[in-house]
DNA sequence: GTCTATACGCCGATAGAC
DNA sequence: GTCTATCGGCGTATAGAC
């Protein structure tokens, strides 16, 4: 083992220190409450400067960390449409995938669902049209295809079904429904299917 | 008319704007990105100072905007409780009340929805906890006693409700659904009211 | 290459002249 | 009581010592 190796290793779990005690800072106190000192101490390093080390400035840990998360679920979605073939199967496991990350991460799901991104990023695109919300909506129109799901607009579609699905994990997030998540989601996923579903 | 109430209804006036100027930059460019500069200049008035002649500071303005709204929408909640007698269409009327107001006034519908209050408001309670939630789930309490909402956990049925409402709204309020709030109304409420409704 | 020390802009808030 | 002028502090960012 070379030290080279040894210290891209050291510099790149700096950067995850970084970037996981700004991800709790942000979704906690919000951006703007959050400070480069806050980060450091949560962090554990030494002073502001090591931040700069590896982030051209604030904003750039934020920037990392929408981009990280964005394409983390847009590969999780590719996933699933791999291996999953109805849409409503596909659907489902998206939403036990959400319902997963809000036990396990919900920090996560915090920053997805909660956060003004473009209050704190400059061109950002709508969530809309990232790639994950846009891969959603093409499983709804197969699913329309395939006439699992009514024939409606697949915007509407995705609206009421992630209308109640988003609403859910809010509600865990933010503890109003104060049971872990898992605990709501075969109930939240027959009601939500249930208001795109063809009925029969 | 004597210039004493004069003096007071011009007052209140610059108040006004103060606090329309403020509602506007708050959910235009958020909280933390609006100083008192801009404030200032979107109200129409001479200085900054004059802010201070109406407010403690910028945070009193954000607090008024919020139980103002907050209390407005309570006592409509109240009229509504009032004139109408059926948890149903009590529910009705509080979604066409907010579709309407997402048409007319978005600015405050969006301050209502999609901002994180205790990011700059301290000591605010969860929305969850503030009168007119705790109406709303009154009435969804009196549905399931009258046998209109099936039966199941008041929380879990405001969940899925306003999960289909709100995101609708939302939907609408940042452009993606792009028609006028209320060419969405009556397939939303369908689609709310089935979420929680007894099957006959 | 790591940290100390500091620069500097911005903004909220105030004091005091008129 | 209206506005000018300014203060003080925070927080980001950098420069430079070791």
């Amino acid at each position: 083992m070379d030290t080279e190796k040894e210290k891209e290793q050291k510099k790149s779990e700096t950067q995850d220190e970084i970037l996981l005690a700004a991800l709790k800072l942000f979704t906690d106190k919000g951006y703007f409450n959050t400070s480069l000192a806050d980060i450091k101490d949560e962090a554990g390093v030494k002073t502001t400067s090591t931040i700069y080390q590896h982030f051209k400035n604030k904003q750039a840990i934020a920037e990392e960390l929408y981009h990280y998360i964005l394409n983390s679920l847009s590969c999780s979605i590719d996933d699933i449409r791999r291996t999953s073939k109805k849409p409503s199967e596909q659907l489902r496991e998206i939403v036990n995938l959400m319902f997963g990350l809000a036990e396990e991460a919900p920090d996560i799901m915090y920053f997805l669902l909660k956060m003004n991104h473009a209050e704190f990023l400059t061109d950002v695109k709508p969530i809309m049209e990232t790639a994950p919300f846009e891969k959603i909506l093409k499983i709804v129109q197969s699913g329309i295809k395939a006439k699992e799901i009514r024939s409606i607009e697949p915007l509407k579609a995705y609206t009421y079904f992630f209308g109640v699905i988003n609403h859910t994990l809010d509600m865990v997030l933010i503890g109003t429904l104060d049971k872990s998540a898992d605990v709501y989601l075969s109930d939240a996923w027959v009601t939500a299917w249930n208001t795109i579903a063809k009925k029969m």
